[in-house]
DNA sequence: TAGAACGTTTAGAACTTATTAAACGTAATA
DNA sequence: TATTACGTTTAATAAGTTCTAAACGTTCTA
């Protein structure tokens, strides 16, 4: 192993420890990175050797890569492995990740809001005042919550522009 | 237990799951809803019984919050307990916490890459074309990655607006 | 068709994180 | 001062995740 290579290990594991503080796995950043400072595409033993993992592992990986469009695989003529290669557009996957995770999980959200509204509105005031004051409370609370998740929905689109 | 208890139960329930899949504790969720909700401020005790959970869980996790500026200490008098209160302003409290998060974790990575910088242009070409091929692409490379990072910069600057 | 070279799946070991119950310390009260 | 009512810390356990080694199923090659 040369010196670039050293080089390029700190990358990764700074870089990986980073996504991991992210919550990404820990592998599947070191792969993404493996493969972003890599001037070839690398077959799955090479990135098994290389980062010391075990070969599922690194297969596993590799795919949850794939399926987010981090990395994609290669054709290399006079071989039968797979070889991958790292997209570089990096800034590009996280938004679109990001974005993509967001409203799926607002989704669910939504629902649950839209249901807490209507109970709420169909509540009768159950004439004590104690119960009343929680009653308002909870409906300006939903509102506030519906203008937040609408400056995120907001931002969400104008990141847009990233996609 | 009453109907808009209910209520708030499935608001507490949905929201601190979408915290939970942001990587937010979910007792943590579960506090910050549950004050957010309530029109008045709530002791350990009383959090403890309503959501189901240890007092010592509660007294870390609401520290937690208090930490954060997600809840705050008040004073009711006549009671020695301590009572919480939710900081409404959720929206500040993510991008606050987000900001700083990766701030941290960029001044770490900053570091890597000017270590980087560094060695990789102290290194001889090495003589082999294949060595070189590595050393000018990683050098790309990591020029890549410094334009993706200007970019988050700028943009958690912009976020500012939040705060 | 037998054997080798692959990538994938899986069962469980090794770790990590979340959670509890109980011990503890402190301050208020009687 | 003794007791009680708190919040905090801690040690043990439960739950969840990551990781490996080995079995497996294909596809290629001889």
């Amino acid at each position: 192993m040369n010196q670039t290579a050293t080089v390029i290990d700190e990358l990764i594991a700074g870089g990986s420890n980073f996504a991991a503080s992210l919550g990404i796995n820990r592998i599947a950043g070191e792969l993404y990175l493996l493969l972003f400072f890599s001037p070839r595409a690398l077959s799955l033993d090479e990135m098994t050797q290389r980062l010391k993992v075990s070969k599922g592992h690194v297969s596993t990986n590799i795919r949850a890569l794939e399926r987010w469009q981090a990395v994609r695989k290669v054709w290399v003529k006079g071989s039968r492995k797979d070889y991958y290669e790292a997209n570089p557009d990096t800034l590009r996957i996280i938004f679109r990740q990001l974005r993509q995770g967001l409203s799926q999980r607002f989704e669910t959200l939504e629902k649950i809001m839209a249901r807490a509204k209507t109970e709420i509105s169909s509540l009768p005031g159950e004439g004590e005042a104690k119960s009343n004051d929680e009653f308002v409370y909870c409906r300006q609370r939903l509102e506030k919550i519906e203008t937040m998740y609408k400056t995120i929905s907001a931002l969400l689109d104008k990141s847009e522009i990233f996609l």
